[in-house]
DNA sequence: CATACTTGTTTAGCTGGCTAATTGTTTCTA
DNA sequence: TAGAAACAATTAGCCAGCTAAACAAGTATG
């Protein structure tokens, strides 16, 4: 393989692409009073009512101790509720309050599409099929 | 536009490979002695000796209070060394030190070229310079 | 049944990232 | 030339992310 410059590489396009768009997504979700990062945690608590921190930390890619961390402060500003599991007493429960369920409706019309539209703007149907499939094997790669 | 879930979405998948791949990286740099994020400010640095930090924040695409903090820790830590510019008195110029320049050349041979090969891994030659297009496209688009 | 192991969560302490506000220089201008 | 404006760097304080280590509850095993 011949050396190409860095600036070149694929990764160091995925550095980059990285801070623009958590940069982007932050403005976003500013308006809504969440970080980028709980808004992941906001839709997988909305897909299964009652996740336990530890299947939460599972299914996202995170570590417990941020799990912990993110959804202590969601729920001191009123987005979650928590509860010990009465079954297993070393499990928490999480579930969305009637703040944090407005929330997650919000997140995907303001947020999601928003962001969703600026970043694959200027492309054709064809190549933004072709750079998710391309991604997606890149996600693989690193998994 | 039809209404695809999230994730689906470009978005959704410049999240997750954002992570992995940072995951990655740090594991990488955790070999010489770095963190991710402080790579990037060594090779600019290498590429232009006694840049100032307002300099290193306009090329970074990062805030300057991020850049003087690094810039900090890095020279704790023996990489770099700073200097007030004698000309404009405001200005901090950084300078590598002898063993900033043997990270920098570590920082490609045994981060970069590594984190490369696994992200682009089973993809054909055209997909990956299809792949370069896209993403230089979407950080054109963020920024 | 008591001890050891496993598992879920939390604490402490580190990193990069950010904004807002402050300090110290330089430059512009009335 | 003195005061205003612009600029570079820093401080304080917040966020998400991490590892290592502690803690507490459940499970297994001798």
């Amino acid at each position: 393989m011949n050396k190409i410059p860095v600036s070149e590489t694929v990764s160091y396009l995925i550095s980059r692409i990285s801070k623009a768009h958590r940069n982007r997504a932050n403005e976003l979700l500013a308006t809504l009073d969440l970080h980028a990062g709980q808004e992941l945690l906001l839709q997988q608590i909305h897909q299964q009512e009652g996740i336990t921190l530890n299947e939460l930390t599972c299914g996202m890619c995170v570590s417990a101790v941020t799990v912990t961390r993110t959804v202590e402060r969601l729920e001191k500003n009123g987005f979650v509720k928590k509860e010990r599991c009465t079954a297993d007493q070393r499990s928490v429960r999480v579930y969305l309050t009637e703040k944090g369920k407005k929330a997650v409706e919000n997140i995907t019309e303001k947020m999601w599409e928003e962001l969703e539209k600026e970043t694959v703007a200027n492309m054709t149907t064809e190549e933004r099929i072709l750079l998710k499939r391309l991604m997606m094997q890149v996600l693989k790669n690193l998994t």
